[in-house]
DNA sequence: TGATTTTTGGAACGATAATTCCATATTGAG
DNA sequence: CTCAATATGGAATTATCGTTCCAAAAATCA
């Protein structure tokens, strides 16, 4: 009855994604999306409504696909602990390689836009809480698994980590080097690694 | 010989670093600066040669001035792990009052323009680097004061916080609650705050 | 095949961006 | 008091922004 569409919506979602992570959103002209994800005006106003809109959209894709994927071993591994050093180390690996310079999406929008556009603040806020929730989730998992001490306050410290990371990718986003950035992963993670449980005297 | 300016230089930077700091590089209009610094366009540039001009001056003004004057007794107080922590708690304080949802202006723009500008970003990342240099020193004084475990890495601490203190700004930008940046606040202080050195045994 | 619906490509639009320019006002020197 | 030099106010300019519009192309159903 119509013609089909001649783009793959999650192929152009990916390239716009990629071209505001880069740049940021006021940076990023239409121009600059149509260029970049190939497809015409015309249809990016149709299928997205506005440059916001794609924005939006591209937000909500890098959550669910680059955001998520990256905390999936938090959120699962039965090695609490170990998965959340893998998080960080994973993430200075990304900053100083493929994701040179980029930081995170949800990060630079943050900074970007949150103040002044309250959806994408709430959706950008909404994202932190979801990352302070897996962080908590896996601080427990390890305290119930005789990793960690039951005296930290794994609510506490799992904003502490989403905030740590944070500053990791801000320190990305200025060419830091891998070493500092090691730095910065070694004395955080030194607040939970430096606290095994005591071990209960006498036990038998 | 000739007219003279009606204007106070460093009013009209500190009302423009105000506009960047709160909206951004991009999302602030040169037509936004001459109405909030009061000063005429022909002015502006004849004074600062284009808005970049102006906002490298504001930025240079916000380090010389609101960035230093923050880090003031960390680089000098004798008590050096309790100036930290005063540091952090103003931080913390003025995150939730006059400066709620600012962040900082070093952090915003390394996260909007550092890896778009080089000139600009390099001066991002010197204040990154003379942030970390005041912790570095006060670090080095609090072991010499016996407050603090030689075991520390001052250098990569003095990292650490200066991340720290930006994941708290991005916090701030997004909005966040005084309990939550306080809990971020402990955690990371518990790093060196946990760290006394240990007494020599059976010292006289 | 013909009719209908939607996509596509790209020109066109109005708004606003940054910047330049100039007539006028003001100042200090001679 | 006059002249030279600089600052001011605001109009004018040019470029680019986001967005809209429409003729032509493509695809499905009758």
């Amino acid at each position: 009855m119509a013609r089909q569409k001649e783009f793959d919506r999650n192929e152009v979602l990916e390239k716009a994604m990629q071209a505001f992570w880069r740049r940021g959103y006021e940076a990023t002209s239409v121009q600059d999306l149509v260029l970049a994800t190939g497809i015409n005006r015309g249809s990016m106003y149709d299928t997205f409504g506005d440059k916001r809109g794609l924005f939006q959209a591209a937000v909500a894709f890098y959550i669910s696909n680059v955001s998520a994927r990256r905390l999936k071993k938090v959120t699962e591994s039965d090695a609490a602990l170990e998965a959340i050093r893998d998080y960080f180390e994973d993430l200075v690996a990304f900053s100083v390689k493929d994701g040179r310079e980029l930081g995170c999406l949800i990060t630079n929008s943050v900074v970007e836009l949150a103040p002044h556009d309250a959806p994408i603040g709430d959706m950008l806020r909404d994202s932190f809480g979801r990352v302070e929730e897996v962080f908590r989730r896996a601080l427990i998992r390890a305290q119930e698994a005789g990793e960690l001490s039951l005296d930290v306050n794994a609510k506490a410290v799992a904003r502490f980590l989403t905030a740590t990371a944070n500053g990791i990718r801000v320190f990305a986003r200025a060419d830091a080097d891998a070493e500092t950035m090691r730095d910065v992963v070694d004395s955080a993670l030194s607040v939970i690694e430096g606290q095994r449980p005591d071990l209960p005297i006498a036990a038998e």
